[in-house]
DNA sequence: TAATAGTTTGCATAGTAAACAAATTAATTA
DNA sequence: TAATTAATTTGTTTACTATGCAAACTATTA
């Protein structure tokens, strides 16, 4: 707990102001004294600075049929900056450029050998400062204001890479170096966290949000009053090596019957193939499951999934879940299945769905941290600009 | 995300110094300046005015080897009130006696008829009017600041009882009827949360800790930067109702192969039960195991006992795990071999440990609620102020 | 005398209320 | 129809206030 004195005061209200500003795409002074309760005074001179330090800018409205002066519309100065998002998955790395809208301006798929960390990083140095350059044309309008990283591993309070165990990183620093490369500040966490944070800045905002990934492993992250959850050392949500078959299958991590090795995208394909088939993409799974009949398969995957899903509603009584799936986006119909298998008693939460944003919640979650740490705001609020190419 | 005006800061710092007076048995004004970080001038003024609202006491030091004038130490008035905290459990009704340090003053049993929820709130009400009576032995000084009330079952986040399983209490109100019949606030959670309360304020602070309770059902209760987690609606820390064995033992809450069914100690009773004994309390089965040799039962309890610790350790990376539980109690060395089963690579946790409050940490909690509640602080220490009877 | 505790005084700051200025629509009047 | 007036809303200015801060001051004690 800080003590209070007026610079407290001051920085607390002028990111009162720009949480609406940023929550509302178009907002008048008088406006904002209305929702925040703040004398038209203080929005004033708030306001002002905010002017001064470019970073909102004033514009005219139409005509109103309503009495008395127009209000002067403030809203955020798209030249102040933009962000980036990058995820750094093992076979893919998606970055995505987004304005202080938090609307998507660019988006790029690299393929980097990820096994050689050094390597990796300097094909991603270079390769970003080429996205960059054009994307700026020569210029330094708009400046970079920020980037975020997702990593698909455990990543500590620090910004600094633990552990992954699909590459097998160990003590990594990724931040310093980008850093040093783009003179910017950057943010690295772990890609379940930078997800769920996606649904929360560009959902309706709740009182909280879990996000179950469910790719390769299972990630459970978990947004509580804006706020990512990331345990003790930034090892929470570990969800894939909860047990939910003693005995069961052996897992790398030590233990038998830990919940990915049956409820995961993989697990998923491992079954298909088990009876016979072999895949590797999502749409191959698809076209699949169009002319074959794999009732049992899916009501083993099912099964078990709802199993997990169970425990966490138990555990965290969640308004909403989401579930971040390649087999939820296509079969959405699976959905209702799962909800039908929760049949305890105390299994309470709100709402059950599909994320829009797929695979590139993770990459829109970083450039949402950056955005978030660019501006000092606690909440970020983008539901009015969906993310789409446009 | 409230405004900041200067009422708002001002309640900040009030907060600020009464966590550390309550934190910090013996403090002066100028200790308070060098710990908040305020001047000292406003520590003066602050100070002065919880002074003048009896909530604090000044008292002399004894004399100290070094030069310069004795400071005047700050403390909580004891007179100034006392809070109750109030265990309603099936069989027995446990209510404590708090003074403002966190002490206890006070403790009784009650027997109360908890399946006539009507005629249980009279017998409460009326047994604790002559507790309080005795206690303030005619005077009302110290007056009463609180209570609060734990309840075995879930309660919302506005005190209202929503469901209990044993005695299937349904919407009940405690909270109105306490506050009609002694005019002071009333808060009531759930019992596992309040646990979890108790373990925080008694404990030295970190930045989050979880209670697992161990008794005819599992409780998890969870405190995150001085926070208790509720969930959306009050239902989190339904934990006993995790699957972790699918196609399981029938749990009542409609699913198989609940937790609680394998790992509280009414499961460890029903265990050695199987095996030929019938034990109904703890000192029974104590007794018990010292002469005989119960090995497979206890190898299968701590089995799926540690399935469930893992699974709270990968979810939350938790920085301290308190079990409280009368076997473990009675049997600390079988801490080591829950410890033993933790395997996973991805265990991360700082401390595993044995509740030193035992059945008390609930009416404890529930005294703590109202004690934070009555000054309108955030975060309370008593880490001190050890609560035993003296 | 030196050191530490606590108070007093005057100042700086940022928010507030209220008055004011500006801009715009609607109604009224010439 | 055009000009005037009223009403309404936005935003700024001004005087004021509460509170924290720094520094000077008083009090107390080895």
């Amino acid at each position: 707990m800080h003590k209070g004195d007026w610079n407290y005061i001051r920085n607390l209200n002028r990111r009162v102001i720009l949480e609406e500003i940023v929550k509302n795409a178009s907002l008048s002074r008088s406006e904002l004294a209305r929702i925040t309760g703040l004398n038209k005074a203080t929005i004033s001179t708030q306001v002002n600075d905010l002017l001064e330090q470019g970073l909102v800018i004033e514009t005219r409205t139409e005509a109103l049929d309503t009495p008395g002066r127009k209000p002067i519309i403030i809203e955020m100065n798209e030249n102040a900056g933009f962000t980036v998002g990058i995820d750094i998955d093992e076979l893919s790395t998606n970055i995505i450029f987004c304005d202080l809208k938090g609307r998507r301006l660019h988006q790029k798929q690299l393929h980097l050998d990820t096994y050689h960390f050094e390597s990796m990083l300097d094909e991603l140095i270079q390769q970003l400062q080429t996205e960059i350059g054009v994307f700026q044309n020569g210029s330094s309008i708009p400046p970079l204001a920020g980037i975020g990283v997702g990593i698909h591993g455990i990543v500590n309070n620090d910004s600094q890479i633990v552990y992954t165990p699909k590459q097998q990183w160990v003590d990594l620093d990724v931040k310093t170096r980008l850093e040093q490369a783009f003179d910017a500040p950057v943010h690295v966490d772990n890609s379940a966290n930078l997800s769920v944070y996606a649904e929360h800045v560009y959902a309706k905002h709740g009182s909280d949000l879990f996000c179950l990934t469910l790719y390769s492993g299972i990630g459970l992250g978990m947004v509580k009053d804006s706020v990512i959850y990331r345990g003790y050392q930034g090892f929470a949500g570990e969800i894939g090596h909860m047990i939910i078959e003693p005995d069961g299958k052996p897992c790398p991590c030590g233990n038998h019957g830990c919940w990915e090795l049956y409820a995961s995208n993989k697990a998923f394909f491992k079954l298909l193939h088990e009876s016979g088939d072999e895949f590797h993409t999502q749409e191959q799974v698809s076209k699949h499951l169009e002319t074959t009949d794999a009732e049992q398969e899916i009501a083993e995957y099912i099964f078990y999934l709802s199993i997990g899903v169970n425990n966490v509603i138990n555990i965290f009584n969640p308004e909403r879940i989401i579930i971040n799936s390649p087999l939820f986006a296509s079969m959405p119909e699976l959905l209702d299945r799962v909800e039908a298998s929760l049949q305890s008693k105390f299994n309470n939460y709100d709402e059950l769905k599909i994320s829009g944003l797929n695979e590139d919640a993770c990459a829109l979650g970083a450039a949402a941290l950056a955005f978030k740490k660019f501006l000092g705001v606690h909440h970020v609020d983008h539901s009015a600009s969906f993310p789409s190419s446009q």
